[in-house]
DNA sequence: AAATCGGGGGT
DNA sequence: ACCCCAGATTT
Protein backbone atom coordinates (compact mmCIF):
# COMPACT_ATOMS: atom_id res chain seq x y z
CA UNK A 1 0.00 0.00 0.00
CA UNK A 2 1.56 3.62 -0.99
CA UNK A 3 0.84 6.23 1.75
CA UNK A 4 -0.32 9.47 -0.06
CA UNK A 5 2.92 10.99 1.47
CA UNK A 6 4.92 8.60 -0.19
CA UNK A 7 3.81 9.08 -4.20
CA UNK A 8 4.58 12.25 -5.13
CA UNK A 9 8.59 12.26 -4.01
CA UNK A 10 9.02 9.38 -6.18
CA UNK A 11 7.21 10.37 -9.00
CA UNK A 12 9.14 13.57 -9.07
CA UNK A 13 12.57 12.02 -8.63
CA UNK A 14 11.78 9.95 -11.65
CA UNK A 15 10.55 12.94 -13.94
CA UNK A 16 14.15 14.70 -13.34
CA UNK A 17 16.02 11.50 -14.91
CA UNK A 18 13.76 10.34 -17.72
CA UNK A 19 10.68 12.97 -18.00
CA UNK A 20 10.46 14.87 -20.57
CA UNK A 21 10.81 18.80 -20.68
CA UNK A 22 11.60 19.89 -24.18
CA UNK A 23 8.03 19.29 -25.76
CA UNK A 24 7.52 22.66 -27.97
CA UNK A 25 4.61 23.63 -25.40
CA UNK A 26 7.31 23.16 -22.87
CA UNK A 27 9.64 26.15 -24.08
CA UNK A 28 8.74 29.07 -22.66
CA UNK A 29 5.78 27.54 -21.46
CA UNK A 30 2.56 30.06 -21.32
CA UNK A 31 -1.09 29.28 -20.30
CA UNK A 32 -2.19 30.09 -23.91
CA UNK A 33 0.41 26.73 -25.56
CA UNK A 34 -0.31 24.87 -22.23
CA UNK A 35 -4.37 25.32 -23.36
CA UNK A 36 -3.46 24.45 -26.91
CA UNK A 37 -1.36 21.90 -26.35
CA UNK A 38 -4.03 19.92 -24.24
CA UNK A 39 -6.73 20.27 -26.17
CA UNK A 40 -5.10 18.28 -28.69
CA UNK A 41 -3.52 15.89 -26.79
CA UNK A 42 -6.84 14.96 -25.06
CA UNK A 43 -7.04 13.24 -28.34
CA UNK A 44 -4.49 12.41 -29.80
CA UNK A 45 -0.73 11.23 -28.84
CA UNK A 46 2.24 13.62 -28.59
CA UNK A 47 3.91 12.49 -32.04
CA UNK A 48 0.97 13.56 -33.98
CA UNK A 49 0.39 16.53 -32.16
CA UNK A 50 3.40 18.39 -32.44
CA UNK A 51 3.44 19.66 -36.03
CA UNK A 52 -0.23 20.30 -35.42
CA UNK A 53 0.70 22.60 -32.51
CA UNK A 54 3.43 24.33 -34.71
CA UNK A 55 1.38 25.36 -37.18
CA UNK A 56 -1.55 26.37 -34.65
CA UNK A 57 1.33 28.41 -32.99
CA UNK A 58 3.25 30.04 -36.16
CA UNK A 59 -0.31 31.27 -37.06
CA UNK A 60 -1.24 32.14 -34.44
CA UNK A 61 0.96 33.38 -32.38
CA UNK A 62 -1.44 34.76 -29.30
CA UNK A 63 -5.23 33.87 -27.83
CA UNK A 64 -6.14 37.44 -29.52
CA UNK A 65 -4.79 36.04 -33.29
CA UNK A 66 -6.77 32.95 -32.30
CA UNK A 67 -9.61 35.10 -31.51
CA UNK A 68 -9.62 36.79 -34.90
CA UNK A 69 -8.51 34.18 -37.25
CA UNK A 70 -11.91 32.67 -39.60
CA UNK A 71 -13.35 29.78 -38.02
CA UNK A 72 -13.19 28.05 -40.99
CA UNK A 73 -9.11 28.73 -40.45
CA UNK A 74 -9.09 27.61 -37.60
CA UNK A 75 -11.19 23.98 -38.93
CA UNK A 76 -8.81 24.03 -41.61
CA UNK A 77 -5.60 23.94 -39.79
CA UNK A 78 -7.38 21.52 -37.31
CA UNK A 79 -8.43 19.00 -40.06
CA UNK A 80 -7.23 15.54 -39.34
CA UNK A 81 -7.54 15.89 -35.46
CA UNK A 82 -10.81 14.56 -35.43
CA UNK A 83 -13.37 15.97 -32.67
CA UNK A 84 -13.78 19.23 -34.48
CA UNK A 85 -16.43 20.18 -31.51
CA UNK A 86 -13.19 20.94 -29.51
CA UNK A 87 -11.78 22.92 -32.27
CA UNK A 88 -15.41 25.29 -32.35
CA UNK A 89 -14.50 25.28 -28.46
CA UNK A 90 -11.33 26.66 -28.77
CA UNK A 91 -11.68 29.33 -31.08
CA UNK A 92 -15.32 30.20 -29.27
CA UNK A 93 -13.33 30.59 -25.91
CA UNK A 94 -10.72 32.77 -27.34
CA UNK A 95 -13.12 34.82 -29.03
CA UNK A 96 -14.38 35.60 -24.90
CA UNK A 97 -10.64 35.76 -23.82
CA UNK A 98 -10.61 38.53 -25.83
CA UNK A 99 -13.43 40.27 -25.42
CA UNK A 100 -13.96 39.73 -21.48
CA UNK A 101 -10.52 39.03 -20.46
CA UNK A 102 -8.58 41.87 -23.04
CA UNK A 103 -6.89 39.20 -24.72
CA UNK A 104 -4.75 38.26 -21.45
CA UNK A 105 -5.28 34.18 -20.55
CA UNK A 106 -7.65 34.46 -17.36
CA UNK A 107 -5.46 32.77 -14.29
CA UNK A 108 -8.13 31.88 -11.85
CA UNK A 109 -9.86 28.36 -11.87
CA UNK A 110 -13.20 29.60 -11.73
CA UNK A 111 -12.49 31.94 -14.83
CA UNK A 112 -10.78 29.16 -17.04
CA UNK A 113 -13.42 26.84 -15.97
CA UNK A 114 -16.09 28.52 -17.89
CA UNK A 115 -14.70 28.68 -20.83
CA UNK A 116 -16.24 26.28 -23.47
CA UNK A 117 -13.68 23.01 -23.93
CA UNK A 118 -12.44 23.73 -20.68
CA UNK A 119 -13.50 21.23 -17.57
CA UNK A 120 -11.90 20.87 -14.51
CA UNK A 121 -8.40 18.73 -15.61
CA UNK A 122 -8.10 21.02 -18.18
CA UNK A 123 -8.18 24.00 -16.22
CA UNK A 124 -5.45 21.97 -13.41
CA UNK A 125 -3.83 21.21 -16.54
CA UNK A 126 -3.24 25.16 -17.60
CA UNK A 127 -2.79 26.44 -13.63
CA UNK A 128 -0.26 23.76 -12.45
CA UNK A 129 1.85 23.45 -16.05
CA UNK A 130 1.98 27.23 -16.87
CA UNK A 131 2.06 29.12 -13.31
CA UNK A 132 2.70 26.07 -11.03
CA UNK A 133 -0.81 26.65 -8.66
CA UNK A 134 -2.02 23.43 -6.92
CA UNK A 135 -4.43 22.14 -8.62
CA UNK A 136 -4.38 17.69 -9.72
CA UNK A 137 -5.44 16.74 -13.02
CA UNK A 138 -7.03 13.66 -14.12
CA UNK A 139 -6.51 12.50 -17.77
CA UNK A 140 -6.59 9.41 -19.31
CA UNK A 141 -2.79 8.60 -18.32
CA UNK A 142 -3.15 10.12 -14.45
CA UNK A 143 -6.54 7.87 -14.60
CA UNK A 144 -4.64 4.78 -15.38
CA UNK A 145 -1.32 5.37 -13.05
CA UNK A 146 -3.50 5.74 -9.68
CA UNK A 147 -6.50 3.03 -10.72
CA UNK A 148 -2.93 0.38 -11.34
CA UNK A 149 -1.76 1.71 -8.05
CA UNK A 150 -4.75 1.65 -5.81
CA UNK A 151 -6.64 -0.97 -7.38
CA UNK A 152 -9.56 1.36 -8.33
CA UNK A 153 -12.06 -0.98 -9.53
CA UNK A 154 -14.92 -0.10 -12.41
CA UNK A 155 -14.75 2.02 -15.75
CA UNK A 156 -13.88 5.70 -15.22
CA UNK A 157 -16.76 6.42 -17.67
CA UNK A 158 -18.73 6.07 -14.69
CA UNK A 159 -18.77 8.97 -11.96
CA UNK A 160 -18.76 6.30 -9.11
CA UNK A 161 -15.14 5.84 -10.76
CA UNK A 162 -14.20 8.84 -11.78
CA UNK A 163 -14.71 10.38 -8.17
CA UNK A 164 -12.76 7.88 -6.81
CA UNK A 165 -9.59 8.59 -8.96
CA UNK A 166 -10.44 12.94 -8.38
CA UNK A 167 -9.81 11.99 -4.40
CA UNK A 168 -6.62 9.51 -4.79
CA UNK A 169 -5.41 12.59 -7.63
CA UNK A 170 -5.94 15.26 -4.84
CA UNK A 171 -4.35 12.89 -1.94
CA UNK A 172 -1.29 12.30 -4.05
CA UNK A 173 -0.63 16.02 -5.93
CA UNK A 174 1.93 17.77 -3.97
CA UNK A 175 1.58 21.58 -3.26
CA UNK A 176 4.93 21.94 -4.30
CA UNK A 177 5.78 21.23 -7.45
CA UNK A 178 2.85 20.84 -9.03
CA UNK A 179 4.22 21.56 -12.77
CA UNK A 180 6.64 19.02 -12.82
CA UNK A 181 4.57 16.37 -10.59
CA UNK A 182 0.99 16.91 -12.96
CA UNK A 183 3.75 16.41 -16.28
CA UNK A 184 5.81 13.25 -14.55
CA UNK A 185 2.08 12.14 -14.47
CA UNK A 186 1.35 12.51 -17.56
CA UNK A 187 4.76 10.85 -19.18
CA UNK A 188 4.30 8.05 -16.79
CA UNK A 189 1.18 7.30 -17.95
CA UNK A 190 2.29 7.30 -21.36
CA UNK A 191 5.81 5.79 -21.22
CA UNK A 192 5.90 3.02 -18.33
CA UNK A 193 2.51 2.35 -17.57
CA UNK A 194 0.87 2.07 -20.38
CA UNK A 195 -2.54 0.54 -21.55
CA UNK A 196 -0.83 -2.77 -22.66
CA UNK A 197 2.64 -4.43 -21.93
CA UNK A 198 3.24 -1.52 -19.35
CA UNK A 199 7.06 -0.86 -18.40
CA UNK A 200 6.95 -2.35 -14.35
CA UNK A 201 10.31 -2.70 -13.63
CA UNK A 202 10.88 0.92 -14.91
CA UNK A 203 8.20 2.30 -12.73
CA UNK A 204 9.14 4.33 -9.76
CA UNK A 205 5.87 3.86 -7.82
CA UNK A 206 6.14 -0.23 -8.51
CA UNK A 207 6.83 -1.02 -4.90
CA UNK A 208 3.63 -0.01 -3.91
CA UNK A 209 1.77 -0.33 -6.28
CA UNK A 210 -1.11 -2.98 -6.10
CA UNK A 211 -1.31 -4.29 -9.36
CA UNK A 212 2.43 -4.56 -9.60
CA UNK A 213 2.13 -6.72 -6.35
CA UNK A 214 -0.86 -9.09 -7.87
CA UNK A 215 0.12 -8.61 -11.45
CA UNK A 216 -3.03 -7.34 -12.56
CA UNK A 217 -2.37 -4.86 -14.18
CA UNK A 218 -4.37 -6.02 -16.80
CA UNK A 219 -7.76 -5.41 -14.81
CA UNK A 220 -7.03 -1.54 -14.56
CA UNK A 221 -8.55 0.24 -14.94
CA UNK A 222 -12.01 -0.99 -15.88
CA UNK A 223 -13.16 -1.97 -18.87
CA UNK A 224 -15.96 0.03 -20.47
CA UNK A 225 -19.16 -2.30 -21.13
CA UNK A 226 -19.04 -2.66 -24.54
CA UNK A 227 -22.24 -2.59 -27.56
CA UNK A 228 -22.24 -3.62 -31.10
CA UNK A 229 -21.79 -0.71 -33.49
CA UNK A 230 -24.95 0.20 -36.10
CA UNK A 231 -24.05 -0.16 -39.89
CA UNK A 232 -25.18 3.05 -42.12
CA UNK A 233 -24.45 3.39 -45.56
CA UNK A 234 -23.40 7.30 -46.87
CA UNK A 235 -23.55 7.91 -51.04
CA UNK A 236 -21.19 10.87 -51.50
CA UNK A 237 -21.73 12.09 -54.49
CA UNK A 238 -18.39 13.48 -56.13
CA UNK A 239 -19.08 16.11 -58.85
CA UNK A 240 -16.19 17.24 -60.72
CA UNK A 241 -15.45 19.57 -63.12
CA UNK A 242 -11.74 19.53 -64.37
CA UNK A 243 -9.28 20.38 -61.30
CA UNK A 244 -12.61 21.23 -58.95
CA UNK A 245 -14.76 19.58 -57.14
CA UNK A 246 -18.63 20.56 -55.48
CA UNK A 247 -18.18 20.19 -51.44
CA UNK A 248 -20.76 21.28 -49.29
CA UNK A 249 -20.59 22.52 -45.42
CA UNK A 250 -21.95 20.87 -43.16
CA UNK A 251 -24.48 22.52 -40.37
CA UNK A 252 -22.33 23.93 -37.74
CA UNK A 253 -23.32 21.34 -34.78
CA UNK A 254 -23.39 17.69 -34.83
CA UNK A 255 -21.33 14.85 -36.84
CA UNK A 256 -18.64 16.46 -39.26
CA UNK A 257 -20.21 20.10 -37.78
CA UNK A 258 -18.88 22.89 -39.97
CA UNK A 259 -16.53 20.87 -42.37
CA UNK A 260 -16.99 20.77 -46.17
CA UNK A 261 -18.07 17.46 -47.30
CA UNK A 262 -19.33 15.99 -50.33
CA UNK A 263 -23.31 16.38 -50.85
CA UNK A 264 -24.35 12.87 -48.77
CA UNK A 265 -27.19 10.70 -48.84
CA UNK A 266 -28.59 7.88 -46.95
CA UNK A 267 -30.29 5.72 -49.95
CA UNK A 268 -29.82 5.07 -53.88
CA UNK A 269 -33.43 7.37 -54.09
CA UNK A 270 -32.08 9.89 -52.11
CA UNK A 271 -28.87 10.23 -54.56
CA UNK A 272 -31.61 9.98 -57.43
CA UNK A 273 -33.41 12.89 -55.89
CA UNK A 274 -30.26 15.02 -55.14
CA UNK A 275 -29.08 14.33 -58.97
CA UNK A 276 -32.11 16.06 -60.04
CA UNK A 277 -31.54 19.30 -57.82
CA UNK A 278 -28.02 19.91 -58.93
CA UNK A 279 -29.56 18.71 -62.65
CA UNK A 280 -27.02 16.98 -63.57
CA UNK A 281 -27.17 13.41 -65.55
CA UNK A 282 -27.51 10.29 -63.80
CA UNK A 283 -26.24 8.04 -66.65
CA UNK A 284 -22.73 9.68 -66.21
CA UNK A 285 -22.45 7.84 -62.56
CA UNK A 286 -19.65 5.71 -61.58
CA UNK A 287 -19.49 3.55 -58.55
CA UNK A 288 -16.27 3.89 -56.71
CA UNK A 289 -14.84 1.12 -54.24
CA UNK A 290 -16.79 1.46 -51.08
CA UNK A 291 -14.91 1.60 -47.53
CA UNK A 292 -16.13 1.45 -44.07
CA UNK A 293 -14.80 4.72 -41.89
CA UNK A 294 -15.88 4.13 -37.99
CA UNK A 295 -16.76 6.30 -35.31
CA UNK A 296 -17.13 4.84 -31.55
CA UNK A 297 -20.90 4.51 -32.09
CA UNK A 298 -21.57 3.38 -35.52
CA UNK A 299 -19.91 2.29 -38.69
CA UNK A 300 -19.97 4.29 -42.02
CA UNK A 301 -19.78 2.18 -44.95
CA UNK A 302 -18.93 5.00 -47.69
CA UNK A 303 -20.19 4.61 -51.21
CA UNK A 304 -18.74 7.05 -53.31
CA UNK A 305 -20.00 7.98 -56.42
CA UNK A 306 -17.96 9.66 -59.30
CA UNK A 307 -19.74 12.28 -61.94
CA UNK A 308 -17.61 14.38 -64.25
CA UNK A 309 -19.59 17.28 -65.51
CA UNK A 310 -17.93 18.40 -68.89
CA UNK A 311 -20.04 21.43 -69.66
CA UNK A 312 -21.04 23.86 -66.37
CA UNK A 313 -24.19 22.11 -66.65
CA UNK A 314 -24.80 21.82 -62.84
CA UNK A 315 -26.77 24.60 -60.56
CA UNK A 316 -24.48 24.92 -57.62
CA UNK A 317 -25.70 26.98 -55.22
CA UNK A 318 -22.89 28.95 -54.47
CA UNK A 319 -24.48 30.19 -51.07
CA UNK A 320 -24.08 26.69 -49.86
CA UNK A 321 -21.05 25.06 -50.72
CA UNK A 322 -17.94 25.61 -52.87
CA UNK A 323 -15.75 24.17 -56.07
CA UNK A 324 -12.83 22.97 -54.28
CA UNK A 325 -10.13 23.47 -56.51
CA UNK A 326 -7.60 20.00 -56.11
CA UNK A 327 -4.81 22.04 -57.71
CA UNK A 328 -5.12 25.24 -55.33
CA UNK A 329 -7.15 24.07 -51.97
CA UNK A 330 -8.75 26.62 -50.38
CA UNK A 331 -8.37 26.32 -46.10
CA UNK A 332 -11.53 24.62 -45.17
CA UNK A 333 -11.60 22.26 -42.60
CA UNK A 334 -12.61 18.83 -44.03
CA UNK A 335 -13.62 15.08 -42.90
CA UNK A 336 -11.25 12.77 -42.71
CA UNK A 337 -12.81 10.24 -45.36
CA UNK A 338 -13.72 13.44 -47.07
CA UNK A 339 -9.71 14.54 -47.68
CA UNK A 340 -8.97 10.46 -48.60
CA UNK A 341 -11.13 10.84 -51.71
CA UNK A 342 -10.09 13.94 -52.60
CA UNK A 343 -6.48 13.17 -52.19
CA UNK A 344 -7.28 10.13 -54.59
CA UNK A 345 -8.83 12.27 -57.19
CA UNK A 346 -6.11 14.78 -56.97
CA UNK A 347 -3.77 11.98 -57.46
CA UNK A 348 -5.75 10.16 -60.37
CA UNK A 349 -5.85 11.55 -64.22
CA UNK A 350 -9.40 12.74 -65.25
CA UNK A 351 -8.87 10.88 -67.91
CA UNK A 352 -8.75 7.19 -66.01
CA UNK A 353 -11.89 7.88 -64.03
CA UNK A 354 -13.55 9.25 -66.93
CA UNK A 355 -14.93 5.91 -68.33
C1' DA B 1 -11.86 -5.59 -34.65
C1' DA B 2 -11.77 -3.11 -30.25
C1' DA B 3 -10.39 0.46 -27.08
C1' DT B 4 -9.70 5.05 -26.35
C1' DC B 5 -10.19 10.36 -24.53
C1' DG B 6 -12.39 15.09 -21.49
C1' DG B 7 -16.15 17.91 -22.00
C1' DG B 8 -20.77 19.55 -23.82
C1' DG B 9 -25.50 19.08 -24.12
C1' DG B 10 -29.81 16.88 -23.61
C1' DT B 11 -32.96 14.33 -20.60
C1' DA C 1 -27.46 14.16 -11.83
C1' DC C 2 -27.10 11.06 -15.37
C1' DC C 3 -26.37 9.48 -20.07
C1' DC C 4 -25.11 9.90 -24.65
C1' DC C 5 -22.29 11.84 -28.16
C1' DA C 6 -17.97 12.93 -30.70
C1' DG C 7 -13.63 10.81 -34.80
C1' DA C 8 -9.31 9.04 -35.77
C1' DT C 9 -5.51 6.23 -34.28
C1' DT C 10 -3.36 2.48 -31.89
C1' DT C 11 -3.23 -2.16 -30.31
Amino acid sequence: MMEAQRFSPLVLDWYQRYGRKTLPWQIAKTPYKVWLSEVMLQQTQVATVIPYFERFMQRFPTVSDLAAAPLDEVLHLWTGLGYYARARNLHKAAQTIASQHSGVFPTTFDEILALPGIGRSTAGAVLSLALNQHYPILDGNVKRVLARCYAVEGWPGEKKTENKLWTISEDVTPAEGVAQFNQAMMDLGAMVCTRSKPKCELCPVKSGCEAYAHHSWAKYPGKKPKKTLPEKTAFMLMIQQEDKVWLEQRPPVGLWGGLFCFPQFTTEDELALGLQKYGVMQNQLQQQTAFRHTFSHFHLDIVPMWLNLRSSAGCMDEGAGLWYNLAQPQSVGLAAPVERLLTQLAKEPTQKNDR
